[in-house]
Order: structure tokens, then C-alpha cells, then sequence
RNA sequence: GCAGGGGUACCCGAGUUGGUCAAAGGGGCCGGACUUAAGCUCCGGUGCUUAGUGCUUCAUGGGUUCGAAUCCCAUCCCCUGCACCA
């Protein structure tokens, strides 16, 4: 056959198209399977890390259909965020149908890959038939005390002209486009996520996500458990409270520290000599880029703020310092020095040559009188307190016995801090939903009731390049409104919602995608979320982004009675990068464009090399999934992109590597043809080709469904494809198994090369579609380990047989015409076969093994010790331990040799086929001892592995 | 610095409850058979050696063991994330 890709490949996805074949409703009576891939931003084409993404998704769900599941399989677009908005500016239209051109240029892309979506659940994250749910969820939150507007400092990206959240600054940048954020004191709509801070926490230990990212996520969380304790400031009535996770070195506190935009600060040094030194460290912290900080954490740097406080365990005054290592975010932003027992005050003391006092020793250890030469960060016995009843006692007695005596005077609590914010939700950009709020002079914020609900953004809006800001707020009618309490004039709210509040539940909303009085119907939630979405596949990227909002998006609904589950994602799956060759420059450590092959590096001047890189733009190492599918076809890439490696793990593009895939492709054809010749002509090796499908749709189904594609892969595509041919070797040409083994075989090669597979189908005469078709699990056959073990036998004596007679050659002056094999002695056979099921049984061959043998004709005779114990068990000959050959037998051979195989049978049952691919004219076969030995060889008989002579 | 994951032959990659391991499978490369031809199929080679063996190998160095890619300890290197978080 003539293998037109493009002919087979779009014919197929009409045919599916047109039979709805992946349209999935709820049924009750079937086991369900939510299979889902991270949406896309609909930026224009579809790149390769989609197509792998999704490749290994349509994969799964393909394989879960045929294992009889109800698959839920959709895609959507995040559509809503700036590049749609920065675009239309650049050339004058609107987000909206920047958006709608880019998504149907993805969506075809898709469709020519022949994923298996179920389209009518389809979904756009900036329609409004989307984002009005988004703002009537918001009203839930709200209602449910979640929704916070507070003046708080925020990072700024200047570039994007808005505000982001914490998850989405990355070393001081912003994630989007790579500027520094600066911060400003802005007032910001908050989703308080804090609130479930604990949960998220907690629930990781439950959770199948990989490791990674679930120790990013918590480390995210950052939850330390601690105490506050207040340091009244001496001659005034403030207190500064400090939150520390070392209460047991209380009594080591020899000064405090804020930080430099701490609001005490001002207050404390106002109009003093120090207030000059204090505003100088503000400022220049306030202005530090991200280079100078990273150059600056090695130096401490602080000023003394003029006044002292009091440590309330101890009444000691100590003093008040400024400090630039001091993060203003963190706990209360100011800390309690112990130069003793914590390094970066231990830096500081030194540098300011403050009091160092040592209050813990190490356990065992002894006091030490000299002064410390670094901070002892470890937890031990409890030295030197100022006060009674606490010298000797360590770890959580100690910091529970201060937090309880801290609490007795009023003067402090334990407590427990997080890292994780509340989510900064607002953001001062047009393309996206728009926040249901409503600003009225007189009643204040005022959310916009339901039943006026959807907000939607104006279509008529003229975005110019010179633009800055949001121009949602130079848009009179959208802004100009009345207030829903009093009716009087108001104004609306013009910022916008994050984009990751509209990927934080769509999953949900996939589940009800058409429902257009509530974001979803439980039944529909509860039926495909049940345990979660079974399979989500996706970048590490989102690791504390995306993941984290959908927890705890999941969660909130699941407390508003919305749905059940509270965790979202049953199996998480990161797909690893995809990586191709660039220029590099190990001098340099770096990588650069590819227009730089055979070049030097541009830096240092030396050759530059090739390694192996993430596909970016900006190295030019990409590859069009376009230009591919037109070159080989859609089967080719899935299959390539599967086989080669597996989806956690990162993969390197390789264009011989896709060829040789797309030859797979050729010999596969070429095979499943072959077998459509075939009449009625039944042989022995039909039974081995019907065990070998048994033996490895076994093993194809659990690997499948541990999503390990390219061991599935590998099974479908390849090793059933080599035993295929290994059978028209072996002569079997008969339809009946042919037919039986390609009903067995082609479904297993649907989910990596669906368009090929069900071509084959047709082939066949099947005139149901294999995309719907259900995979009979086979039995296997009680014969089945004899009849592979048997062929096995054969296969290896060929294999021996050939390395035999290479070497055969070159020791022999005539040309070599036969073979004679003798198989192995029947005392060998019998005590191999004892040996089996001596060791089945338990038998302990260390213990009693020797003497069990010793009575044995062969143990006698000193020729043939050696033997007895290789047949036998583990045991020493010569000083040197060897193996006994019952441990390398595997299942099969044991049965064989168990059942007292003829091997002299079996051989001359096949010697034809043996003489074939040994090419000699005739095979003698003999057992040991019933002919004269052919130069010996016999001695190297063993059960299963005969003496094979060539003469 | 902390945390997580890694380092297996030319490359990718399996193997990690110790013996079935000179180490699956694939790719590449070299050579051969079949074929008008290839896109097929088949065979050989790809650490050194060899009538069926022996030697040296799984980042490095030690250790446990009759026996280690696999277990233990230390070291080096790579990736990912967080980072003065009190």
C-alpha cells in the first residue's frame, strides 16, 4: 500500500467528526476517566511543547476508551491576558478578535493532529458566556468573607502596566515579560486563599502529585510554627511585636532588629541624630535593583534607631536597630536578635559590635567560656537564662515552656506564620473579567447583584499603541453607573481579574460546559471530578501557580455545597522539556542562536559546540509541528513524540529519530498488508503468535495505565510488530490467527497512531469504527508460558548456533555443511528438574544442598563434579563461587525443564527452520552419551543450552 | 545555602526487593544477504579478548557481601525550585 499521511489522517477525523464518536455524556453505568491537558493561550500557532503535551493526553484517553471507560476529554483556551491585548494595539483591532482568529488557527492545528477532543464542550475563558460565571463566583467569595479591598505594597510591572501577584514574581520579575518589578503602595482587591492555608498544606501528603512539586508548593507555603512575642519600647507606648521559631533562645536576645520600612521606624528616631542614618538605609533599599540585593545579603548592613525595648522574659533594655536583611513582608517585619544562635545576627553583631551570648549548648557538649566563632543554629540544653527553671531544658520542652510563661505575663503567644499571601486578584488591565464591584460616593463598595450580572467588557474600545493604562477607565459608559443600594451615581470598578482566577475552574466547568444558569451542575461535577480529574497533564511551570489557585479554588467551592471533591487533580503529570541541539560554549557556559553553528563564540572567541537545549524562540531551535505534519504526517510526530521518551522525562529533538519513526510507519503497513493474503493454512507457530498477543496485551495494559507511553509504545509499535514477522519466518500464513492476532494488535496501536490504526481496521473488514470500539481483555492461557518458552528454546539454539559458527569458521579448513547438537545428559535434566522443585518448595541449599548430591554417580566421578553443582545450585568450585543455573532460568524454562522437555524431540520437530537459518544442509541430534561426542562438545550440554558442533 | 530530582556504552534509554547483567529496547554508524528498486525483511559488528572463554566497565573514592549498576558512607558534577522567611 501507498502511505498518503495526509489523505489517511484527515479522512479519519471527518469520519470521527461526523459520528461524534468522542462525545462523552454522564453514564452512571460505566466507570469514568476525566482526561485533561492545561489549556492554552491561544497565541497564535500550536508549538511543539503543545504537541507533546497533548499527544500524550489524546494517548491516554484513546487508551482509556478502548479499556471501556466513559472518557472525558476537552479542550479550551485561556484566552483572556495581555499579549491578546498588547497585539491589538500594536495593530489596531480589538483583543476580541485577536483572540477569536488565534484560537481557530490552534484549534485546526489540533484537529490535524486528530486529538480526540469532545468539541462541543469547547470553552473561551474571554467569552462571556465564561467570565460571567467568574463574576458570579466572585459574589460567592465575597459573600463568603473571601473578597478583601486593602491598601497593601504590591509589585508593580512597569512593562505590562499592572499589578501581580507573589506566585507570579520570579527572582524579582515579572513572569510575563522578564522586567523588574518595584513595588507600590497600592489598594488592591485580595483573595483571601490564606484562609485555607492549612488545608493546602496538609492535603499535599494525600495527593499523587510528584514529588517536586509538591515540595514547591510547600516550601510555597512556607507554614513555621513559632511564637510572637512583644518588645515593649522603653519611654513609649509602642510595642514591637516579633515573630520568631526559636522562642528557647529568648534569653540570647541582644538587640531587635526592624525592618528598614518598618512603620515604628519613623516614629522612633523622628527628629533625632539617627533619623538621617535611618532614612539613608531606606532608600537605598527601596531602590536597590536585583543585582545590588543579591551583592548585598553577604553584608549586613543596619543603623542603630536612637531607642531600646524590653525583653519581657529577661527585662533586660536592649537596643533598636534598623536592618537591611530584614524582609518587611515576613512575620511582623521585625526580628529578635540572638547573635548566638542565628547566623545573620551573629554577621550583624559582629559588624556593629553588639553583645554575642551564647544560651544553648550542644547536646553532651560543655558550656564554652570562649567568645563563639560562629552562630550555633542547633537545638540542645538551655544555658545561661536570666531566670529560674529553665537551664537544662531543650528542643519543643524549652520553646513551649518560654511560650508558656510568655503567655502568663501577657507578653506573647505561640503562633504559627506562612509565606503564602492572599492572592493579589486585581489587575489594571482591559482583557479580563471585569471585577463586579461597584464605587459609590455615598454607600461605598457595593457588589453588583446577580441579576445584573454580566459585566461585560465594551467592544468598542479603540486601543492605539501610544496607549498606557487601562482604558477601561477613559470609558465613560462602562464606568458611569448607579449604585444598586442607593441608586445614586457611582462608578464601577475598573480593574480586572488575574488570569489565573479563569484557568482556577474550568475544569469544573468543562464538566456542565453549556449550562447557562449556574457555572456547573453538582451531579455533573460530582459524576467526572469524582476522585478528582483522573489524569492532568501539564508544565512544571505552574507548579505553585496554577495548581496552587485550583486547589484552592476547588476547595472554596466544595465548602459553597458547589461540588464535593476538594482536591482537584487525582494523577499529576509533568511533561518534561523538549529540548534540540544549539550552539554552546562550555568556556562560557552559555548558549546561543542557532544562526551561530560552526561559528565561534561570540564572547571568548573558541569553537562553539552543540548541546542539546530547551526549544525556544530565542535560540531559534525550534521546529514547526506544521512543517512536520506535512512531512510525515500527524502518526509519525505522535509516534516519534511518544517512543521517544517518557512523558516526565525531558526529550531531545532528533530528525533522523523522527524518520526512522516515520520507517516504523512503512514497516508496520507493510506487515498488517501480508497478512491480508493469507487462506486457510494452520501451523504450530499459530499457537506461539496467539500467546505472544496474550503475553503482551498483559503487559501493554498495565503500562499503559501507569501512563507509561513509551513502554506502551514500545510493546504496540515494535516488539509486536517483530514477533509478527518473526511468525511469517517461522511459515505461518493462516487467516484465522492472522485475522484473530490483528483484531488482538491494531487497537493497540490506536492511541499513539489513531489514523493508521484505524485505516488497518478497514482492512480487515471491520465496518465499526475502532475509535469506538472496547479492547476484549484476553484471558491468559494456562499454555501460554510452555509454548513461549518453547519457541524461546529454538530461538536461542539459532542464536548460539549463530555465534558458534562464526568462530567454527575460523578453526575449520572445509566448508562447513552440518551441525550436530546434543543436548544434555538425562542425570542433568533429572537433577535440574529436583533442583526446581526442591527450591520451590524451600529447600535449603545452603544449609543441606552438598550432601543431598553426594550420592550422586556424577559427584563421584571428579570429571563431572564441577557440573553437578552448576546443575544443582550455588556452590564453590576452585575457591570461586558460581551460580547454579537454576537461578538464571526464567519462568518458562523452569516449567520446560520441570515437565522433562524433549529437547532432541523439539529440535527435530523444527530442524528444517533451525538448518535454514544456520544455514547448513542437515542437523544430527543426539542426547548425550548416545553417540560418540563430536569433538567434545557435548561437555558443554546443559539442560536447555545442548552442545551444538559444526563439521 | 536549603529542598527535590539525576549521573548506565557513540546517543537516547531500561535495569536499583544484590546473583537471570557485558548490561533490554531503540537510534546512529560500519558491513553483509534479499530485491529492478526501496520505505520493507533478514544477518553480523559497534569495551578488549575468545570454539562456546577470560578481562575491564554502570560519575569518583571507600565500605558491607561468597557476590554490587543495584545496599551503606564520603566526594564531584548536572538539572529544577526557593532563597537574608527570623
Amino acid at each position: 500500500m501507498t502511505y498518503d499521511a495526509q489523505e489517511i489522517e484527515t479522512r479519519w477525523q471527518k469520519e470521527w467528526s461526523d459520528a461524534g464518536v468522542f462525545e462523552a455524556e454522564i453514564d452512571e453505568s460505566k466507570p469514568k476517566f476525566y482526561c485533561l491537558e492545561m489549556f492554552p493561550y491561544p497565541s497564535g500557532h500550536m508549538h511543539m511543547g503543545h504537541v507533546r503535551n497533548y499527544s500524550i493526553g489524546d494517548a491516554m484517553a484513546r487508551f482509556q476508551r478502548l479499556m471501556g471507560k466513559n472518557v472525558l476529554y476537552p479542550m479550551g483556551y485561556d484566552s483572556f491576558g495581555m499579549p491578546a491585548e498588547n497585539a491589538a494595539k500594536k495593530e489596531g483591532g480589538h483583543p476580541h478578535e485577536v483572540t477569536h482568529s488565534n484560537i481557530s488557527s490552534i484549534r485546526s492545528d489540533q484537529e490535524r493532529m486528530g486529538y480526540s477532543y469532545d468539541w462541543r464542550r469547547f470553552l473561551a475563558t474571554s467569552d462571556v458566556d465564561y467570565y460571567r460565571w467568574n463574576q458570579e463566583m466572585f459574589l460567592a467569595l465575597n459573600e463568603k468573607g473571601l473578597v478583601e479591598r486593602r491598601m497593601a505594597p504590591v509589585n508593580w510591572c512597569v512593562d505590562c502596566d499592572t499589578v501581580l501577584a507573589n506566585e507570579q514574581v520570579k527572582n524579582n520579575r515579572c513572569w510575563r515579560c522578564g522586567l523588574e518589578v518595584v513595588q507600590r503602595d497600592m489598594a488592591q482587591w485580595f483573595v483571601r486563599m490564606t484562609e485555607y492555608s492549612d488545608e493546602l498544606l496538609d492535603e499535599l501528603d494525600n495527593i499523587s502529585f510528584p514529588e517536586n512539586v509538591k515540595t514547591m508548593q510547600r516550601n510555597w507555603i512556607g507554614r513555621s510554627h513559632g511564637a510572637h512575642i512583644d518588645f515593649p519600647v522603653v519611654g513609649s507606648d509602642s510595642v514591637i511585636g516579633a515573630f520568631t521559631t526559636r522562642p528557647d533562645t529568648i534569653f540570647g536576645v541582644t538587640f531587635v532588629t526592624l525592618s528598614p520600612e518598618h512603620p515604628l521606624c519613623e516614629e522612633l528616631c523622628l527628629g533625632t541624630e539617627w533619623e538621617e542614618g535611618w532614612r539613608n538605609l531606606r532608600d537605598e533599599c527601596a531602590r536597590m535593583s536585583e543585582f545590588e540585593r543579591i551583592n548585598m545579603l553577604k553584608e549586613k548592613k543596619g543603623v542603630f534607631l536612637g531607642k531600646h525595648a524590653i525583653n519581657p522574659m529577661s527585662d533586660e533594655e536592649i537596643p533598636i536597630y534598623a536592618g537591611n536583611f530584614v524582609v518587611s513582608s515576613y512575620g511582623t517585619g521585625a526580628v529578635m536578635a540572638v547573635p548566638g544562635h542565628d547566623q545573620r545576627d551573629f554577621d550583624f553583631a559582629k559588624a556593629y559590635n553588639l553583645e554575642i551570648r551564647q544560651v544553648l549548648i550542644e547536646k553532651g557538649g560543655s558550656e564554652t567560656s570562649s567568645p563563639l566563632k560562629q552562630a550555633f543554629e542547633g537545638y540542645g540544653p538551655m544555658v545561661n537564662s536570666s531566670v529560674e527553671g529553665f537551664d537544662g531544658l531543650s528542643g519543643d520542652e524549652a520553646k513551649n515552656s518560654v511560650i508558656a510563661t510568655l503567655e502568663k505575663k501577657n507578653s506573647g503567644h505561640g503562633t504559627v506564620e506562612y509565606r503564602l499571601k492572599d492572592w493579589l486578584l486585581s489587575r489594571q488591565r482591559f482583557w479580563g473579567t471585569p471585577i463586579p464591584m461597584i464605587h459609590c460616593e455615598s454607600c461605598g463598595i457595593v457588589p453588583v447583584p446577580r441579576e445584573n450580572l454580566p459585566v461585560e467588557l465594551p467592544l468598542d474600545v479603540v486601543f492605539t499603541e501610544e496607549q498606557s493604562g487601562n482604558p477601561l477607565e477613559s470609558h465613560n459608559s462602562f464606568v458611569q453607573t448607579s449604585c444598586p443600594s442607593c441608586d445614586g451615581e457611582a462608578k464601577r470598578e475598573t480593574d480586572t481579574m488575574d488570569t489565573f482566577y479563569d484557568s482556577s475552574w474550568y475544569f469544573m466547568r468543562f464538566c456542565d460546559v453549556n449550562n447557562e444558569s449556574t457555572p456547573f451542575d453538582r451531579p455533573a461535577v460530582d459524576y467526572w471530578m469524582g476522585g478528582g480529574v483522573d489524569l492532568y497533564i501539564g508544565g512544571i511551570e505552574h507548579a505553585v501557580m496554577h495548581l496552587l489557585y485550583a486547589r484552592f479554588f476547588t476547595k472554596f467551592t466544595r465548602d459553597a455545597g458547589m461540588n464535593e471533591v476538594g482536591e482537584p487533580f487525582g494523577r499529576l503529570v509533568c511533561q518534561g522539556m523538549l529540548n534540540a541541539p544549539a550552539p554552546y560554549c562550555g568556556d562560557c557556559n552559555s548558549e546561543y542562536h542557532v544562526d551561530n553553528f560552526d561559528l565561534d563564540c561570540p564572547s571568548c572567541g573558541k569553537p562553539l559546540s552543540s548541546r542539546s537545549a530547551k526549544m525556544s524562540k530565542s535560540l531559534g531551535n525550534t521546529v514547526s509541528p506544521e512543517e512536520m505534519i506535512s512531512r510525515f504526517g500527524a502518526d509519525t510526530v505522535r509516534l516519534f513524540i511518544l517512543f521517544g521518551a517518557n512523558p516526565e522525562a525531558g526529550m531531545d529533538w532528533s530528525d533522523s529519530a523522527l524518520e526512522a519513526n516515520h520507517r516504523q510507519m512503512f514497516s508496520l503497513i507493510d506487515g498488517v498488508d501480508a497478512a491480508l493474503e493469507f487462506s486457510d493454512s494452520a501451523s504450530k507457530i499459530d499457537d506461539w503468535l496467539m500467546s505472544r498477543l496474550r503475553a503482551n496485551q498483559k503487559k501493554w495494559i498495565e503500562v499503559m495505565s501507569d501512563v507509561s507511553l513509551r513502554e506502551g509504545v514500545m510493546i504496540s509499535h515494535f516488539e509486536m510488530l517483530s514477533d509478527w514477522n518473526w511468525y511469517l519466518r517461522r511459515g505461518g500464513r493462516d487467516r484465522i490467527t492472522a485475522m484473530s492476532f490483528l483484531h488482538g494488535w491494531i487497537p493497540m496501536l490506536a492511541p499513539a497512531t489513531p489514523h493508521i490504526a484505524e485505516e488497518f481496521w478497514k482492512k480487515l473488514g471491520r465496518e465499526d469504527l475502532l475509535a469506538k470500539f472496547v479492547i476484549p481483555v484476553l484471558q491468559q492461557d494456562s499454555n501460554d508460558i510452555r509454548v513461549l518458552a518453547l519457541e524461546n528454546y529454538i530461538k536461542e539454539i539459532i542464536s548460539s548456533g549463530r555465534n558458534l559458527r562464526a568462530l567454527a569458521e575460523r578453526h575449520s579448513d572445509n566448508e562447513i555443511t552440518r551441525i550436530v547438537i546434543q543436548t544434555s545428559p538425562a542425570w542433568k535434566s533429572d537433577l535440574a528438574s529436583e533442583a526446581i522443585s526442591l527450591h520451590e518448595a524451600g529447600f535449603d541449599f545452603k544449609e543441606k544442598g552438598q550432601s543431598h548430591v553426594k550420592s550422586l554417580e556424577a559427584f563421584k566421578d571428579e570429571s563431572t563434579r564441577g557440573e553437578v553443582f552448576q546443575t544443582w545450585n550455588s556452590i564453590t568450585i576452585g575457591g570461586k563461587k558460581t551460580r547454579g543455573r537454576i537461578h538464571t532460568w526464567l519462568e518458562g524454562e523452569r516449567t520446560l525443564i520441570s515437565e522433562g522437555i524433549n529437547e532432541v524431540e523439539v529440535i527435530k520437530e523444527n530442524s528444517e527452520f533451525i538448518a535454514s537459518a544456520l544455514e547448513v544442509d542437515s542437523i544430527e541430534v543426539h542426547s548425550a552419551g548416545e553417540s560418540e561426542d563430536v569433538g567434545g562438545k557435548a561437555r558443554f550440554a546443559f539442560p536447555l543450552e545442548p552442545g551444538i558442533a559444526f563439521v
